[in-house]
DNA sequence: GTCTATAGACAGATAGAC
DNA sequence: GTCTATCTGTCTATAGAC
């Protein structure tokens, strides 16, 4: 503890990203000026210059860290047993993941075109790293997996809870998931 | 016609439209400039405002003009028979409906935000209508329609297909239809 | 009906004081 | 580490010539 205790530097810095995801994700990447995140935060533009080299940094960073949690996180759960199984356990992965995180998914994917290229490319691997966790399953499930069809249409299917769950709803986190449980179920099983 | 026949004024409003809608799509309402919009037409910026108020009565317009033309297709359509055709038939209709207009569908939801308060009601309205259609059909095959997770479900899976399909690829429009009218019937299937 | 020119607001980013 | 001040560029929308 040789730090000194009046610094904010270590605080400033969460704050900013913090707000810029809150914000990013409520009116969009484009229609956010740095200021409006400095207002958030509570300091003036310039400092916020501090802790992201610029604005496009601001955004890759939120989208990188996001992906590397949801494969860090599901590297950790990686469950065993039965085929189906594992694919119940992906399911209620995903939700509960994505439940949890509705700002940071939202942004992943509605603002995958304002990163510049070379930022594009690596958001876009992980993402086909995600989705080959889902294909892996389902290629020992037995589905038709002749094509990313079937695991583009589970995924579709999963994402889309977060344009309308809510915290607080009237539906509680585990019945949905359950809900979401049955209809991947079914809606793989006999495909082949 | 005794109309004029020098006149362009009959070719470029839906030049500007045209222009609106894929640049829109491409990098979406709030990073595209009036002037780049004038400039894929031909004319200088000052001339589109001949043919729209402002840039949100174009956005508007766009939206708009997508949601009373898919109501007014399935109005159209509207299929009779057993519930379970009608399903199948609601899909099809669902997915070539979409994959013809993809710039269309892509701006239809990923600019609801940029829309003002008033136009947003508007548009949130007609979605809402096209939902029902889904789950009026959904209540008829005798699925689980106690609340709307279904019917989002299965809209959310359809209208994935918009992200990844583009036309001349692998998988012909028909055969990606009758996967999705297979994985919707055993999704729906037995699920009360 | 389209042009040029511009008003007026606001953007991202930087410099230098404290 | 944050401030104020500002540079430089861009934005939407309008005015008036042709």
């Amino acid at each position: 503890m040789a730090r000194k205790s009046g610094s904010s530097s270590e605080k400033t810095g969460p704050l900013v990203r913090v707000a810029a995801l809150r914000l990013f994700a409520r009116d969009g990447y484009a229609a956010v000026p740095m200021r409006q995140i400095a207002a958030e935060v509570g300091v003036q533009a310039g400092a916020l210059y501090r802790y992201t080299p610029d604005k496009q940094s601001l955004l890759f960073e939120l989208m990188h860290f996001h992906m590397e949690e949801l494969l860090a996180a599901w590297h950790e759960v990686r469950p065993d047993g039965l085929p189906l199984d594992r694919l119940d356990a992906f399911v209620r992965f995903h939700i509960y993941h994505h439940m949890d995180r509705a700002e940071a998914v939202f942004i992943s994917y509605m603002e995958l075109r304002n990163l510049t290229p070379e930022n594009f490319v690596v958001i876009e691997g992980m993402r086909a790293e995600y989705e080959r966790v889902l294909e892996d399953i389902l290629v020992e499930c037995g589905a038709d997996t002749s094509d990313k069809l079937t695991t583009l249409a589970v995924l579709a299917m999963l994402t889309g809870v977060n344009t309308w769950y809510r915290e607080g709803g009237r539906l509680k986190r585990a019945a949905i998931a359950e809900r979401y449980v049955g209809m991947v179920r079914r809606l793989v099983k006999g495909s082949p």
